[in-house]
DNA sequence: ACCTGAACACCGTTCAAGT
DNA sequence: ACCTGAACACCGTTCAAGT
């Protein structure tokens, strides 16, 4: 009877990694174990019952965290109307975000480099992302001069791309320093990029 | 006599210091005083004789790291030429830099989000960093014709900041996932948002 | 004056005993 | 079947004893 089990598990891993994120958000990497276990009311045994250890519930979290935002994403760019990469991150930059999760993902960043199993979750997410922004800016691609020889699809790739490494730059810009509104930021590149 | 002291001081702090960057870039968060010790070939003892802590290492460590890379950028930019953004942040990213430096430096930025010591040298170096990038962008700012009007100090500076993000969303693209080269992100951002 | 390394408090993880 | 929490190995930090 592995169907209630398996919704059971399920539920358990959701109310640790919950509880595992406040945390997180709080320490950093000086989250401990006992802190998880007295925001999430089991015991100590119980998370290593449902996590192989303390990584993996990273990795579990990361997961979550990006998924969201590109549920979110996909979902607002669905009426294929014609929108510049500006407009796409304008979009996406004025979607509701906790500043919390801004620095876990920014802790996150930190443990990839080092971590392979989070490395892998934070690749897959990100090409996931990549795919949506690309698919958000296709239609502007149809319509530039230069992609005009069947090319639509490489120049909506690359853009998407250049618009990923960008929110990283303004995800941790403002995670840090705080200096530029989404605004602020496109703005100013526009300006500055403007040829 | 503090003369010979300082001095034998400064040697062993940048000693243990070189140390732990190396087992930082292999071991991130995980590093141990055990095998910083291992490294610098000194007691743990010798250690906390010249740190406060493990954290004081990393801002110690981090204080070095942006340093050097914002002394070499004004070097570069010292003969007043005219450079836009984008010939700025071309400039800037050509320069010769260690990818273990770049996994080092997104660790910091996790841990600034938690550590408030390491958070203030973060914000000190970024903000000599912007004005580092603002002087070079002067000169192109000046003949923008929107900065006609006495606004020059002002579209650099904004100009700087945008800049700095985009170097994080660069640094931080090709510490994860390499996708592109610093010509291909500064190419794609012209295209992207040449208006 | 500076260094060593055993000692201490604490953390991640396990597993015998409970329900 | 799942949970508990004491027990273990290990890590950051200290400090008495050495040179």
């Amino acid at each position: 009877m592995p169907r209630v089990s398996d919704a059971h598990r399920a539920a358990r891993r959701e109310q640790i990694a919950e509880a595992a994120l406040q945390v997180l958000a709080r320490k950093g990497s000086d989250a401990s174990i006992a802190e998880i276990v007295a925001e999430c009311g089991l015991s100590a045994g119980a998370i290593y019952g449902n996590f192989e250890n303390k990584a993996d519930i990273a990795r579990y979290i990361a997961g979550r965290l990006l998924h969201r935002k590109i549920g979110t994403l996909d979902e607002a760019v669905s009426d294929g109307a014609v929108r510049s990469p500006a407009d796409v991150l304008r979009l996406f930059m004025s979607l509701r975000r906790q500043p919390s999760d801004l620095s876990v993902l920014l802790q996150f960043w930190g443990e990839s480099t080092v971590d392979d199993g989070l490395h892998q979750i934070m690749e897959e997410r990100a090409a996931e992302f990549r795919d949506a922004i690309a698919r958000a800016l296709r239609p502007w691609a149809e319509v530039q001069p230069e992609a005009a020889d069947g090319g639509a699809e490489a120049l909506a790739r690359r853009s998407a791309e250049v618009c990923l490494a960008m929110v990283q730059g303004w995800f941790a810009n403002t995670a840090l320093f705080g200096w530029l509104t989404g605004e602020e930021f496109l703005d100013g590149a526009e300006r500055a990029f403007r040829g």
